[in-house]
Parts: structure tokens; sequence; C-alpha cells
DNA sequence: ATAGTAAATGCGAACGTTCGCATAAACTGA
DNA sequence: TCAGTTTATGCGAACGTTCGCATTTACTAT
């Protein structure tokens, strides 16, 4: 490991103060052109590169932005924050800001983790995922004022910037789409109460339905933790009612359920896609390899995260966020045969 | 925001020097438990955290780990490099460590960040994933000698610390196992030529069949990128072959071929698990889902993160590598209906 | 020519630590 | 009791920058 080149070595080989190619190199003052040159041609030479440390000790920022997001459990990974992720650094790489990020464990711990990294001069900003109602994160750093954005938005009178995808509106293109197909007894495998995010879903599912006119039949509401197991069991309780309210569409709120859902249907004999269809949220990779193909809602997470880290590197830079403040996106229907019925074109052999 | 607080203002509150306090909380002296006492309080009632920035200016150490890895296409994302980061900050976030995570762009570009990142005495040490033969990036270390661990192993005369899954073992477990079914025409769906991991993969499938006294075809190798696309088409073409030498069982080096190939043998009339046998690599997500849920081989990635990060810790706080240096691990073998035809135990319903 | 302004560069200080050495105080043992 | 040793604390410097102000030099306009 070679010795680091300093400031100053650079100035002496161009002959100026330090002070001065500091100033060049920040771009902060004209000077000679001569002496630029020389100086530009000695950093060169010399391979000089900034500290890094130095630099934020004395302007007090570090370039850094601070990420952390929930651990999948190991057998249910979450491709969609993977991808999050990438688009994150993919945008922070060209403005010369780095991701730093740190794991997420009980809600309590994960305070001191921003308190610490805060405190220790460590970030200049966050990125939020996962967004909950009544989240102390975000509660926390509104009170602080600490520069932050946050993928999924919140009820309550916090205002912060976010993007969100509206997950109503998915759902209700979902059942929109199912109605298009002609059933009528539609159901969905919805998240226990008091979640945000299934609250704004399931009210697609509600709105879709008043919108057609159809009565909702209490059964057709099952609420579970999104997990193939749950997404199983509600199927058979559904598929259990009796004729004329069994349902011949299912919405399921995420992937997994759907699965267990599909997996329930031919259980009892019948064909997913066929008898009954199946319609799930996220389209994770898993979606188009199922038998039948799993017909889901897909979000525009690269662009979410290009757009969350553009917004939050422009404010750290100007003082201002870019508008909108807030913002929900749409997501999209990628139709497949598990609601149709019927092999979509162009999709696997 | 508030002020930072200082070791100033502690020093102040505790009537000694600054340096003492700084001396105190690093445990770097003995002092009189009165002024301890009076210093903790203060650090307390102040809530004094060091600043990281002036602290790794002064001590020349950044506690951060590098890392980076090849971004998976947004249609394939790739859950084990989800799992080995989530391994890695648990372990790191123990010691007292981060992970400064960048993205991977072109060859030539991440040579430039490792330098910009080492220079800029931003971290002090890497890991590295997704090793290849001939990687520049290891070289580049290597000649820097700059501290780093990867997961995966280089072929050549560079020697440097990693652990990697025995890609060969594995192979060699799915091609007994099938074996043991009394499968004795087995052909392997393999990654091009040159590819490191992919050799070493292969080499567990000639030595497997040389042991069981079994010639391999020569139209048993079936190479290509490890796509659906070339699982399906590679199948449909062993699937053509002579009845004498058509394979009965089908050993994929991932999963999403082994996916492909059981699309291919369903269209081809046949039912993968009772007809034709097939395993994949790397026991993805999406592996148990499929019909017939697919067997294949699990690598142990957080166990393999954690032990990388530890060593490497271990590494930049004492100075030599813990052993062992080099480390080859067996993956598991996850046996399903694909393979066995039958439906495993406890298994999803 | 001469004050007045603008442009080019230098200088000292500060950011908040850690580190080694110096010093003062307290304790040992004959 | 006094040199010798240990223990507790303080002090100055350094890490490599950036920043504002001071200074010098050159240039304009009367």
């Amino acid at each position: 490991m070679k010795r680091r080149v300093t400031l100053k070595e650079v100035a002496e080989q161009a002959s100026v103060s330090y002070q001065t190619v500091s100033k060049v190199i920040n771009q902060k003052v004209r000077i000679s052109p001569e002496a630029e040159q020389r100086i530009w041609k000695a950093v060169k030479d010399l391979d000089y590169t900034p500290s890094y440390t130095a630099r934020s000790l004395r302007s007090q920022r570090s370039q850094t932005i601070g990420y952390t997001w929930q651990p999948s459990p190991p057998d249910q990974a979450n491709p969609i924050l993977d991808l999050f992720l990438q688009s994150m650094f993919s945008s922070a790489e060209q403005k010369g800001y780095y991701l730093l990020c740190f794991p997420h464990r009980n809600q309590k711990k994960i305070l001191d983790a921003y308190r610490l990294l805060i405190d220790s001069g460590r970030v200049d900003a966050f990125v939020l995922s996962s967004v909950e109602n009544d989240d102390p994160c975000i509660q926390f750093l509104c009170d602080q004022n600490f520069p932050f954005v946050a993928f999924g938005r919140q009820d309550g009178d916090l205002h912060f910037p976010y993007i969100d995808v509206d997950g109503g509106l998915g759902i209700k293109m979902a059942v929109n789409h199912l109605l298009s197909l002609s059933h009528r007894k539609i159901a969905i495998l919805a998240w226990p109460l008091n979640s945000r995010v299934g609250d704004n879903r399931i009210e697609g599912y509600f709105s879709a339905m008043n919108s057609a006119g159809i009565e909702i039949h209490p059964e057709w509401v099952q609420r579970g933790e999104g997990t193939y197991k749950i997404g199983y069991s509600a199927t058979m309780k559904l598929l259990s009612l009796r004729e004329n309210i069994r349902p011949t569409g299912i919405i399921a709120m995420n992937d997994l359920m759907a699965i267990g859902a599909m997996a329930a249907i031919r259980h009892s004999g019948l064909l997913p896609g066929k008898d009954i269809a199946v319609t799930g949220f996220d389209d994770t990779p898993t979606a188009r390899y199922l038998r039948p193909p799993l017909t889901s809602l897909r979000q525009p997470i690269w662009d979410i995260g290009q757009n969350l880290m553009d917004r939050l590197i422009e404010f750290l830079e100007s003082g201002t966020y870019p508008l909108p403040f807030e913002e929900l996106v749409a997501p999209q229907l990628i139709i497949r045969e598990s609601s149709t019925g019927l092999p979509a074109q162009g999709e696997l052999l």
C-alpha cells in the first residue's frame, strides 16, 4: 500500500500554495491558465486523489446516503428490493454519492442505528423503504429535521418527500381485468387489518366492485399474512362456499398468496386459469414460470429508485426538493394465463 | 438539526482535558474512578457521539468495507446475492463496521471505482463475489496489497483468502442421486467453455459418471448461457436423440435452465419427474413452487457471508487472517419431485 | 501619473479527533 | 527522608482538507 499523495505535494510540484490547488480542484476560483495547467498536470503526474475523510471533516458533509431495509426471510427473498437497491446505486454513483447499507433488526435498535449514523456524521441523508403507518423512523427523522426520502407513504400529518406505488389503483386494474372477463364473484386475499399498504390496496377492490355495482359478500375478503400457506388455506375456504357465492376470480395481494391459491385450486380438482382466475401482485421472477403463468402487477421499481435518489441529491445540493414532493405511480398489469386461461402472446414457450 | 457535541464540551463538563476524555472513551488509559465517572456522566448527559470523520482522518482507518456485485438483469434477480449481502451486514454490524456498496458496470470502470475508493481512503478492505478466472480486480488488489476476501476462487498463482462452494461436488451429488434412481443416460446443461464456475461444476459430472463406469455420449453435454431459453432448446435437442442414447435424467447448472428443461419436456408430451428426471442448481425461491417442484442444490450462503466478513475484520484488527485461508464448502441437495417423480415429504401442500 | 478597482494568489485558522511525550502528583522501599 | 518508580493527567502536534480574508499584482479610467 503506497503512501497517500496530499495537496501539499501537488502544490509543491506546481509551485503554488496548496490552498490554491484545493480551490482549483473544486473550481472555486479563477486562476491564470498557466498555473491551472501546471496544477492539473501535477495532479495527474502524482495521481492525486483527495482524501475523502479530510474533505468531509472540513466540509461537514459525507457524500454518503444511508439505506436500510427489512431483511426478507431466507426462504422468501425479496427481488424487488434488490432491484430498488441497484437503481439507487446507479443514480447515486453518477452524482458522486455512495450508499451506506446497514441491517434492520428490531424497530427499537433501528432508531439507535439512525441516531448513531447521524451523530457520527457518517451520512448526509437517508432513504427509507417499506414505510408503514406510525413508522417511528419517519417521526424521528422529521423531528430531527434530517433529510430523507421514502419509498412509500404514510397516513397522517407528517409531510415528507416520497414516491409510492398506487396499490389501490393496481388492485382496481386487476379487478377490472377480471370483470372484463365476465367474472362477477371476485374474492380477495388481503393482508391483516391496519397495514397501510394493505388498506390502500383493498380500497381499490372495494371501489372497483362498487363501480361495477357488485355487492361484496363478506366471505370474499380473506385476511392473513402474505404467505403461501395463508393463500392456500384461505382459498380452500373460498372454494367451499356454496355455489351461488363461490368466487370464480381471486385477487391476491402478493404473488406468494396467489401461488398458494393456485395450489389449492388444483388440489380441489379445478384448473387455475380455466376454472378460477387468479392474479398476484409484485410480478416476482417466479410468476412467469408457474403453471399456469401468473397474471400479476408489476411496480416500476427502477424508475422509483432513480427518481428518489435524484431528488434527494438535488435537495442536498440545492436545499430544496424538486417537485413533486409526493408522488403516486401506477403499477402495470402483466396479463398471463392464470387469469385468462389462455397462453399469453409473446410469453415463454 | 442540532449542533454537534465535541470532545471539548464533554471535557469541560467533566473538568478534564479533552484528550483525556478521548483516551477514556477508547480505553487507552487507566484513570481515577471519580474522573472516569464524571467523564461517562458528561458523555451521557451531553449525548456525545464521536465524529466518525474526524476519527478516521486521524487514525487513517474508515471502518468501512467496500462491496460490489454484478447487478442481475431486472427480469432475473439474484436472490442469492441478496442473502449474501444480508449475512455480511449482520456480521459487520456487530463489529462496528459498515458496508459501502457500489454498482458494478463494465470491467474497465470497476477498477477505477476500486482505485478511487482506496485512494480517497473511504474503505479499509473489500469483499468480492462472483469471482471468475483472470478477474482483473483480484489481480489489482493483490498488486496493491490491499486487504480483501472473496466469495469464489480462481485458478492460477494468485493466493488470496476465499470461501467457495464446491460446485463439482454438488453436481456429483446430483448425478449420484440420479444414478441411485437407476438412471444411466444422464445429460448436463452446462455453461459455455472457460467459465471457472462452469468448469468446476462439469468436472463433477465427468467424475461421477466415470466412477459409475458410464461412458458419456458427447451429445449429453449441452452448453450455453444459463437462461430459460437455452435450457429449453438444449433439452429439445436431447429429447430428439435416438432412443438408445436419449437421456432419462438431466442435470442443469442453474435453476433457470432446469425450468426451461421442464417446459421442453412437457411440450414434448412427457412428464418431468416421471418420465425425465431434472435437477437444478441454486435452489432459488422459485424452485419449490414449480410443477413439479424442482430438485436443486442449495448453497450455504448465509454462513459464507458471515465467515468471510468475520475473517476480514479479524485481519483488519489483528493483521493476520484466521485459518483456513482458503475454504471449499459443500452445497446441499434438496430433493423434490422433479427428480424422484414423487411428492417430497414435508413439502408444500 | 494616480487613485480606484478587479483579478490572482497566499495565508492562517478550523473541522474533531488520536497519539506520543512531558509533567505533576502520589506512592514505594531502604 | 529522599531518590526512584509508578500513576494520572495535560499538552502540542498532526491527520488533509476547505474557507474567508488579506495581500499582491495588474488593469482601468480620469
